[in-house]
DNA sequence: ACCTCACATCTAAGTTTTTCGATATGATAC
DNA sequence: GTATCATATCGAAAAACTTAGATGTGAGGT
């Protein structure tokens, strides 16, 4: 079980409009970063570090053939995204109603 | 349907692991923001930031009554962003393979 | 009216993020 | 080996974010 800062990483990777296209691209299948970079105004440099930050919260798996380093997203993760997203905003039966003012002021 | 800035926005309020906790909170009820304040060790002006940022995003809905606020989760925006979620890492049939170094070098 | 409570806003410091250009690395081509 | 290609890393500047303290605001209590 993961904590909620792991969960909030792929999140907040995911808070980058560039970032959250880079996924969306991904979806379509295996891409090397020279194609994801010929769909963006951004230097080479900058989608290095965002594939980086992708990797590192374990959204986007990489794979070195050649020169080139193919990108894939990680359907466990994101299945874990989806579990934790649901988790933290379905209504829950357990939760104690917390009232404010409970009690009253005397 | 909105942009990805509109939902890249939302994730990104779910980026901090404190407003994770929060919505995660929310999803017990309604709260006001006394009762959230109790749980971090945060001051109340951070707070006050923090649901602001929340509500931005549409994640949260506010109301006042008398000297409190109270929060609540949007559940239209949670629909929304899980939809956005799902569309953008499940694997679509009409993308086209783009292959690395198509076409050849000569 | 005056005080207090709950919360918002302002201001400012410290930290993190985003981005690019320059440079490094490692693989393939010649 | 040398050149080139694809990508990573470094270094630095600008922008955005996080946070707290101080102050403002508006509702209720006395």
């Amino acid at each position: 079980m993961k904590t909620y800062l792991e969960h909030a990483r792929v999140f907040k990777a995911l808070g980058d409009p560039k970032r959250a296209m880079i996924v969306d691209m991904l979806s379509c299948g295996e891409l090397c970063a020279c194609r994801i970079l010929e769909r963006f105004n951004i230097s080479q440099s900058t989608l290095s570090h965002h594939m980086k930050l992708l990797c590192e919260c374990g959204l986007v798996k990489e794979r070195y053939v050649g020169k080139w380093t193919y990108y894939s997203l990680d359907s466990e993760t994101i299945k874990e995204l989806k579990a934790f997203f649901h988790a933290i905003t379905s209504e829950k039966e357990a939760c104690i109603s917390m009232v404010c003012d409970k009690g009253g002021r005397k």
